[in-house]
RNA sequence: GGAUGGAUUCCCGAGUGGCCAAAGGGGACAGACUGUAAAUCUGCUGCAAAUUGCUUCGGUGGUUCGAAUCCACCUCCAUCCA
Protein backbone atom coordinates (compact mmCIF):
# COMPACT_ATOMS: atom_id res chain seq x y z
CA UNK A 1 0.00 0.00 0.00
CA UNK A 2 1.34 3.45 -0.72
CA UNK A 3 0.61 6.26 1.50
CA UNK A 4 -2.02 8.27 -0.74
CA UNK A 5 -0.01 11.91 0.61
CA UNK A 6 2.78 10.96 -1.75
CA UNK A 7 0.36 11.16 -4.55
CA UNK A 8 -0.67 13.96 -6.71
CA UNK A 9 -4.34 14.54 -6.04
CA UNK A 10 -6.37 14.52 -9.58
CA UNK A 11 -10.26 14.93 -10.45
CA UNK A 12 -11.42 12.94 -12.77
CA UNK A 13 -14.52 14.66 -14.65
CA UNK A 14 -16.39 12.84 -17.05
CA UNK A 15 -19.36 11.33 -19.07
CA UNK A 16 -21.10 10.94 -21.95
CA UNK A 17 -21.34 13.88 -24.71
CA UNK A 18 -23.64 16.91 -23.56
CA UNK A 19 -24.44 15.34 -20.39
CA UNK A 20 -22.52 19.08 -18.96
CA UNK A 21 -19.86 18.04 -17.76
CA UNK A 22 -17.72 21.80 -18.91
CA UNK A 23 -20.60 23.75 -17.10
CA UNK A 24 -19.58 21.93 -13.71
CA UNK A 25 -15.86 21.51 -14.03
CA UNK A 26 -16.01 25.04 -14.13
CA UNK A 27 -17.87 25.48 -10.71
CA UNK A 28 -15.15 23.19 -9.75
CA UNK A 29 -12.45 24.41 -10.51
CA UNK A 30 -13.40 27.76 -9.37
CA UNK A 31 -14.12 25.71 -6.18
CA UNK A 32 -11.07 24.43 -5.22
CA UNK A 33 -8.85 26.98 -7.44
CA UNK A 34 -8.10 23.94 -9.66
CA UNK A 35 -7.00 23.93 -12.94
CA UNK A 36 -8.44 21.86 -16.27
CA UNK A 37 -7.17 19.77 -18.35
CA UNK A 38 -9.19 18.73 -21.51
CA UNK A 39 -9.26 14.78 -21.83
CA UNK A 40 -10.68 15.40 -25.48
CA UNK A 41 -9.71 13.81 -28.69
CA UNK A 42 -10.74 16.23 -30.69
CA UNK A 43 -11.06 19.42 -29.10
CA UNK A 44 -6.85 19.07 -29.31
CA UNK A 45 -7.01 20.48 -32.48
CA UNK A 46 -7.29 23.98 -34.15
CA UNK A 47 -9.92 25.02 -35.82
CA UNK A 48 -12.59 22.28 -34.76
CA UNK A 49 -14.47 24.75 -32.76
CA UNK A 50 -18.08 24.12 -33.49
CA UNK A 51 -17.95 20.76 -33.56
CA UNK A 52 -16.05 19.80 -31.17
CA UNK A 53 -18.17 21.68 -28.80
CA UNK A 54 -15.10 23.22 -27.72
CA UNK A 55 -14.95 25.27 -24.85
CA UNK A 56 -15.31 29.43 -25.35
CA UNK A 57 -12.60 31.93 -23.88
CA UNK A 58 -15.98 33.66 -22.62
CA UNK A 59 -17.00 30.67 -20.94
CA UNK A 60 -13.45 29.70 -18.88
CA UNK A 61 -14.02 32.37 -16.69
CA UNK A 62 -10.84 33.01 -16.09
CA UNK A 63 -9.93 29.09 -15.13
CA UNK A 64 -7.05 28.10 -17.39
CA UNK A 65 -7.32 25.32 -19.93
CA UNK A 66 -5.00 22.60 -20.99
CA UNK A 67 -4.43 20.03 -24.03
CA UNK A 68 -6.83 22.40 -26.31
CA UNK A 69 -5.67 23.71 -29.99
CA UNK A 70 -2.42 21.70 -29.32
CA UNK A 71 -2.19 20.19 -32.37
CA UNK A 72 -3.27 21.23 -36.07
CA UNK A 73 -6.33 19.76 -38.19
CA UNK A 74 -3.97 17.25 -40.35
CA UNK A 75 -1.48 16.49 -37.52
CA UNK A 76 -2.01 13.01 -35.87
CA UNK A 77 -2.82 13.26 -31.98
CA UNK A 78 -3.02 9.71 -30.35
CA UNK A 79 -3.14 8.73 -26.90
CA UNK A 80 0.55 8.27 -26.39
CA UNK A 81 1.01 11.81 -27.23
CA UNK A 82 -1.89 12.39 -24.92
CA UNK A 83 -1.00 10.73 -21.96
CA UNK A 84 2.97 11.99 -22.37
CA UNK A 85 1.20 15.97 -21.75
CA UNK A 86 -0.79 15.11 -19.53
CA UNK A 87 1.37 13.76 -17.15
CA UNK A 88 3.59 17.16 -17.44
CA UNK A 89 0.42 18.98 -17.22
CA UNK A 90 -0.32 17.60 -13.91
CA UNK A 91 2.44 17.90 -12.63
CA UNK A 92 2.94 21.27 -13.79
CA UNK A 93 -0.75 22.47 -12.26
CA UNK A 94 0.33 20.94 -8.79
CA UNK A 95 3.81 22.55 -8.26
CA UNK A 96 2.38 25.58 -9.05
CA UNK A 97 -0.30 24.91 -6.44
CA UNK A 98 -3.32 24.38 -7.79
CA UNK A 99 -6.18 21.27 -8.09
CA UNK A 100 -5.49 19.93 -11.68
CA UNK A 101 -8.67 18.68 -13.01
CA UNK A 102 -8.93 16.60 -15.77
CA UNK A 103 -12.44 17.03 -17.99
CA UNK A 104 -13.50 15.33 -20.90
CA UNK A 105 -14.72 12.26 -22.76
CA UNK A 106 -12.38 10.42 -24.19
CA UNK A 107 -12.11 7.45 -21.76
CA UNK A 108 -9.20 5.75 -22.94
CA UNK A 109 -6.91 8.59 -22.36
CA UNK A 110 -8.43 9.23 -18.92
CA UNK A 111 -7.20 5.56 -18.36
CA UNK A 112 -3.80 5.93 -20.22
CA UNK A 113 -3.17 8.31 -17.47
CA UNK A 114 -4.53 7.09 -14.00
CA UNK A 115 -3.34 3.38 -15.23
CA UNK A 116 0.23 4.75 -16.19
CA UNK A 117 0.12 2.97 -19.14
CA UNK A 118 3.28 2.76 -21.14
CA UNK A 119 2.82 2.84 -24.41
CA UNK A 120 6.60 1.12 -25.88
CA UNK A 121 8.69 1.84 -28.90
CA UNK A 122 8.01 4.84 -30.86
CA UNK A 123 6.65 4.25 -34.74
CA UNK A 124 6.52 7.80 -35.36
CA UNK A 125 7.15 7.36 -39.54
CA UNK A 126 4.26 4.33 -39.38
CA UNK A 127 6.16 2.63 -41.78
CA UNK A 128 4.99 -0.42 -40.51
CA UNK A 129 1.48 -0.18 -39.39
CA UNK A 130 1.29 1.02 -43.25
CA UNK A 131 3.01 -1.83 -44.21
CA UNK A 132 0.50 -4.07 -42.62
CA UNK A 133 -2.64 -1.80 -43.99
CA UNK A 134 -1.01 -2.50 -48.07
CA UNK A 135 -1.21 -6.37 -46.58
CA UNK A 136 -4.62 -5.84 -45.97
CA UNK A 137 -5.77 -4.28 -48.62
CA UNK A 138 -4.23 -6.34 -50.69
CA UNK A 139 -5.11 -10.30 -49.01
CA UNK A 140 -7.72 -9.33 -46.88
CA UNK A 141 -8.80 -9.70 -43.32
CA UNK A 142 -8.45 -13.67 -43.28
CA UNK A 143 -4.69 -13.61 -44.24
CA UNK A 144 -3.94 -10.82 -41.88
CA UNK A 145 -5.75 -12.65 -39.28
CA UNK A 146 -4.13 -15.56 -40.06
CA UNK A 147 -0.52 -13.85 -39.29
CA UNK A 148 -2.08 -12.61 -36.02
CA UNK A 149 -2.14 -16.26 -35.12
CA UNK A 150 1.37 -17.49 -36.01
CA UNK A 151 2.95 -14.36 -34.66
CA UNK A 152 0.88 -13.36 -31.52
CA UNK A 153 -1.88 -16.53 -30.47
CA UNK A 154 -2.68 -15.22 -27.86
CA UNK A 155 -4.02 -12.09 -28.98
CA UNK A 156 -6.05 -13.46 -31.35
CA UNK A 157 -8.05 -15.07 -28.99
CA UNK A 158 -9.41 -11.92 -27.85
CA UNK A 159 -9.10 -10.17 -31.14
CA UNK A 160 -12.20 -10.52 -33.49
CA UNK A 161 -10.53 -11.20 -37.11
CA UNK A 162 -13.34 -8.07 -37.91
CA UNK A 163 -11.56 -6.23 -36.14
CA UNK A 164 -8.59 -4.97 -38.82
CA UNK A 165 -7.51 -2.21 -36.98
CA UNK A 166 -6.64 -4.22 -33.80
CA UNK A 167 -5.34 -6.96 -35.43
CA UNK A 168 -3.07 -4.72 -37.41
CA UNK A 169 -1.55 -2.80 -33.99
CA UNK A 170 -0.82 -5.98 -32.64
CA UNK A 171 0.90 -6.89 -35.68
CA UNK A 172 2.43 -3.54 -35.61
CA UNK A 173 3.67 -4.32 -31.98
CA UNK A 174 5.09 -7.52 -32.25
CA UNK A 175 6.71 -6.44 -35.20
CA UNK A 176 8.46 -3.50 -33.82
CA UNK A 177 8.96 -4.43 -30.10
CA UNK A 178 9.67 -8.57 -30.60
CA UNK A 179 7.38 -9.38 -28.28
CA UNK A 180 3.49 -10.15 -27.90
CA UNK A 181 1.06 -7.55 -27.40
CA UNK A 182 -0.81 -9.69 -25.60
CA UNK A 183 1.60 -9.91 -23.01
CA UNK A 184 2.70 -6.77 -22.83
CA UNK A 185 -1.10 -5.71 -22.11
CA UNK A 186 -1.46 -8.27 -19.61
CA UNK A 187 1.71 -6.39 -17.77
CA UNK A 188 0.08 -3.13 -18.09
CA UNK A 189 -3.81 -4.53 -16.55
CA UNK A 190 -2.78 -4.26 -13.08
CA UNK A 191 -0.31 -1.50 -12.82
CA UNK A 192 -1.14 0.75 -9.76
CA UNK A 193 -2.80 4.35 -10.23
CA UNK A 194 0.19 6.96 -9.45
CA UNK A 195 -2.34 9.62 -8.49
CA UNK A 196 -4.50 9.75 -5.85
CA UNK A 197 -7.72 10.28 -8.27
CA UNK A 198 -11.73 10.60 -7.62
CA UNK A 199 -13.19 9.49 -10.77
CA UNK A 200 -16.25 11.21 -11.50
CA UNK A 201 -18.84 10.07 -14.61
CA UNK A 202 -22.21 12.37 -15.11
CA UNK A 203 -25.07 10.33 -16.46
CA UNK A 204 -28.22 11.07 -16.96
CA UNK A 205 -31.20 9.16 -18.02
CA UNK A 206 -30.95 7.94 -21.85
CA UNK A 207 -33.59 9.47 -23.04
CA UNK A 208 -32.34 12.76 -21.67
CA UNK A 209 -29.44 12.11 -23.12
CA UNK A 210 -30.36 11.56 -26.65
CA UNK A 211 -32.52 14.22 -26.15
CA UNK A 212 -29.78 17.12 -25.74
CA UNK A 213 -27.62 15.29 -28.35
CA UNK A 214 -30.27 15.76 -31.01
CA UNK A 215 -30.72 19.69 -29.68
CA UNK A 216 -27.27 19.91 -29.28
CA UNK A 217 -26.59 19.26 -33.23
CA UNK A 218 -28.97 20.89 -33.99
CA UNK A 219 -27.16 24.64 -32.09
CA UNK A 220 -23.78 23.22 -33.89
CA UNK A 221 -25.85 23.98 -37.45
CA UNK A 222 -26.61 26.60 -36.25
CA UNK A 223 -23.50 28.38 -35.22
CA UNK A 224 -21.91 27.54 -38.51
CA UNK A 225 -20.88 23.42 -38.72
CA UNK A 226 -20.85 23.39 -42.36
CA UNK A 227 -18.79 26.82 -42.79
CA UNK A 228 -16.03 25.57 -40.78
CA UNK A 229 -16.16 22.01 -42.03
CA UNK A 230 -15.69 24.05 -45.43
CA UNK A 231 -12.83 26.23 -44.32
CA UNK A 232 -11.25 23.02 -42.91
CA UNK A 233 -11.53 21.78 -46.20
CA UNK A 234 -10.18 24.57 -48.20
CA UNK A 235 -6.87 24.02 -45.73
CA UNK A 236 -6.61 20.69 -47.65
CA UNK A 237 -7.02 19.03 -44.43
CA UNK A 238 -7.54 15.34 -46.37
CA UNK A 239 -10.52 13.42 -45.53
CA UNK A 240 -8.23 11.12 -44.29
CA UNK A 241 -6.51 12.81 -41.06
CA UNK A 242 -7.77 11.92 -37.82
CA UNK A 243 -9.44 15.20 -37.03
CA UNK A 244 -12.21 14.13 -39.91
CA UNK A 245 -12.99 10.81 -38.42
CA UNK A 246 -14.37 12.76 -35.41
CA UNK A 247 -18.65 13.27 -35.07
CA UNK A 248 -19.78 15.87 -37.31
CA UNK A 249 -16.59 16.60 -39.43
CA UNK A 250 -16.76 13.38 -41.44
CA UNK A 251 -20.58 13.34 -41.91
CA UNK A 252 -20.55 17.00 -43.15
CA UNK A 253 -17.24 16.48 -45.07
CA UNK A 254 -18.91 13.56 -47.10
CA UNK A 255 -21.81 15.51 -48.07
CA UNK A 256 -19.65 18.01 -49.65
CA UNK A 257 -17.87 15.43 -51.16
CA UNK A 258 -20.55 13.40 -52.73
CA UNK A 259 -22.71 16.15 -53.15
CA UNK A 260 -25.71 14.37 -50.81
CA UNK A 261 -28.35 15.83 -49.24
CA UNK A 262 -27.00 18.11 -46.16
CA UNK A 263 -30.53 17.87 -43.80
CA UNK A 264 -29.52 13.31 -44.05
CA UNK A 265 -25.66 14.57 -43.09
CA UNK A 266 -27.17 16.04 -39.99
CA UNK A 267 -29.15 13.57 -38.95
CA UNK A 268 -26.59 10.83 -39.43
CA UNK A 269 -24.24 13.16 -36.90
CA UNK A 270 -27.04 12.99 -34.52
CA UNK A 271 -27.39 9.04 -34.59
CA UNK A 272 -24.06 8.75 -34.95
CA UNK A 273 -23.41 10.86 -31.78
CA UNK A 274 -26.33 8.97 -29.86
CA UNK A 275 -24.46 5.52 -30.52
CA UNK A 276 -20.92 7.13 -29.16
CA UNK A 277 -22.62 8.18 -25.92
CA UNK A 278 -24.02 4.73 -25.42
CA UNK A 279 -20.54 3.45 -26.54
CA UNK A 280 -18.74 6.50 -23.66
CA UNK A 281 -21.39 4.78 -20.93
CA UNK A 282 -20.21 1.25 -21.46
CA UNK A 283 -16.55 2.53 -21.07
CA UNK A 284 -17.58 4.21 -17.63
CA UNK A 285 -19.19 1.20 -16.56
CA UNK A 286 -16.87 -1.16 -16.80
CA UNK A 287 -14.15 1.27 -15.48
CA UNK A 288 -12.97 0.51 -11.92
CA UNK A 289 -13.99 2.80 -8.86
CA UNK A 290 -15.82 5.58 -10.61
CA UNK A 291 -18.26 7.48 -8.62
CA UNK A 292 -21.70 8.21 -10.48
CA UNK A 293 -22.98 10.99 -10.81
CA UNK A 294 -26.56 10.59 -12.06
CA UNK A 295 -27.80 14.07 -12.72
CA UNK A 296 -31.59 13.10 -12.75
CA UNK A 297 -30.66 11.87 -9.27
CA UNK A 298 -29.78 15.24 -8.58
CA UNK A 299 -33.02 17.16 -9.64
CA UNK A 300 -30.47 18.21 -12.50
CA UNK A 301 -29.26 21.21 -9.78
CA UNK A 302 -25.47 21.81 -10.32
CA UNK A 303 -24.84 22.89 -6.61
CA UNK A 304 -26.16 19.94 -5.52
CA UNK A 305 -23.37 17.89 -7.59
CA UNK A 306 -21.22 20.22 -6.77
CA UNK A 307 -21.51 19.59 -2.89
CA UNK A 308 -21.81 15.99 -3.63
CA UNK A 309 -18.35 16.27 -5.39
CA UNK A 310 -17.00 17.96 -2.63
CA UNK A 311 -17.92 16.21 -0.31
CA UNK A 312 -15.08 13.71 -1.73
CA UNK A 313 -12.48 16.24 -1.95
CA UNK A 314 -12.16 17.11 1.26
CA UNK A 315 -10.39 13.94 2.62
CA UNK A 316 -7.55 15.25 1.37
C1' G B 1 -68.49 5.02 -58.72
C1' G B 2 -64.70 1.88 -61.69
C1' A B 3 -59.50 -0.37 -62.46
C1' U B 4 -55.07 -1.97 -60.50
C1' G B 5 -51.38 -2.52 -56.71
C1' G B 6 -50.65 -2.96 -51.58
C1' A B 7 -51.28 -4.00 -45.99
C1' U B 8 -45.44 -8.83 -42.80
C1' U B 9 -42.55 -9.02 -36.28
C1' C B 10 -40.30 -1.32 -33.27
C1' C B 11 -39.31 0.71 -38.66
C1' C B 12 -38.00 -0.42 -43.85
C1' G B 13 -38.33 -4.77 -46.51
C1' A B 14 -37.95 -10.29 -48.47
C1' G B 15 -41.04 -14.37 -48.32
C1' U B 16 -46.31 -16.76 -52.69
C1' G B 17 -48.80 -24.09 -49.37
C1' G B 18 -44.88 -27.51 -45.22
C1' C B 19 -37.54 -26.76 -44.49
C1' C B 20 -41.10 -19.71 -41.31
C1' A B 21 -40.95 -16.92 -35.30
C1' A B 22 -40.47 -15.61 -40.66
C1' A B 23 -34.08 -13.50 -45.14
C1' G B 24 -31.69 -8.73 -45.19
C1' G B 25 -31.11 -3.78 -43.51
C1' G B 26 -32.13 0.07 -39.80
C1' G B 27 -33.24 1.37 -34.92
C1' A B 28 -33.26 -0.17 -29.75
C1' C B 29 -30.52 -2.81 -26.16
C1' A B 30 -25.97 -5.16 -24.42
C1' G B 31 -20.70 -5.82 -24.80
C1' A B 32 -15.21 -5.48 -26.21
C1' C B 33 -11.37 -1.96 -26.18
C1' U B 34 -3.81 -0.71 -23.40
C1' G B 35 -0.39 4.31 -29.88
C1' U B 36 -6.13 6.04 -35.27
C1' A B 37 -10.58 5.69 -29.43
C1' A B 38 -15.84 11.21 -31.55
C1' A B 39 -12.01 5.43 -34.03
C1' U B 40 -12.64 0.10 -34.62
C1' C B 41 -15.27 -4.29 -33.62
C1' U B 42 -18.92 -8.06 -31.45
C1' G B 43 -23.56 -9.93 -29.67
C1' C B 44 -28.81 -9.66 -29.29
C1' U B 45 -33.98 -8.34 -30.68
C1' G B 46 -42.24 -12.30 -30.39
C1' C B 47 -43.40 -14.80 -25.37
C1' A B 48 -42.36 -18.52 -21.91
C1' A B 49 -39.79 -23.09 -20.76
C1' A B 50 -34.40 -28.63 -21.28
C1' U B 51 -33.68 -30.69 -27.72
C1' U B 52 -40.15 -27.96 -26.38
C1' G B 53 -44.56 -25.28 -26.13
C1' C B 54 -47.46 -20.84 -27.02
C1' U B 55 -49.08 -16.24 -29.72
C1' U B 56 -47.83 -13.59 -34.61
C1' C B 57 -47.72 -11.77 -40.97
C1' G B 58 -54.78 -5.68 -41.76
C1' G B 59 -59.95 -8.18 -40.04
C1' U B 60 -63.51 -12.22 -40.31
C1' G B 61 -64.77 -16.74 -42.30
C1' G B 62 -63.37 -20.75 -45.59
C1' U B 63 -60.22 -24.60 -48.58
C1' U B 64 -56.31 -28.08 -46.89
C1' C B 65 -53.33 -33.23 -43.05
C1' G B 66 -50.89 -28.29 -43.08
C1' A B 67 -51.56 -21.14 -44.91
C1' A B 68 -47.88 -15.15 -44.05
C1' U B 69 -48.52 -17.71 -48.67
C1' C B 70 -54.95 -20.25 -51.93
C1' C B 71 -60.54 -18.53 -51.91
C1' A B 72 -64.65 -15.09 -50.21
C1' C B 73 -66.20 -10.83 -47.97
C1' C B 74 -64.80 -6.53 -45.12
C1' U B 75 -61.45 -2.29 -43.48
C1' C B 76 -57.60 0.98 -44.64
C1' C B 77 -53.65 2.99 -48.05
C1' A B 78 -51.52 4.23 -53.04
C1' U B 79 -51.92 5.21 -58.20
C1' C B 80 -54.95 5.69 -62.46
C1' C B 81 -59.97 6.31 -64.91
C1' A B 82 -64.61 8.87 -63.99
Amino acid sequence: MTDAKSKIPVIVLTGPTGVGKTALSIKLAKELDGEIISADSVQVYRGLDIGSAKIKESEKEGIPHHLIDICDADEEFNVFKFKTLCDEAIKDIYERGHYPIICGGTGFYIQSVLRDVDFKADDSAGVVRKKYEDLYEEKGTDYLYDLLIQKDPEAATYIHKNNVKRVIRALEYFELNNAPISQHNEEQRDKENVYDSLYFVLTDERSTLYDNINKRVDKMVEEGLMDEVKRLMAMKVPRSATSMQALGYKEIYDAFLENTDMGEAIEKIKLNTRHFAKRQLTWFRREKDVIMIDKSEFDHDEDKMLQFILKYVKGY
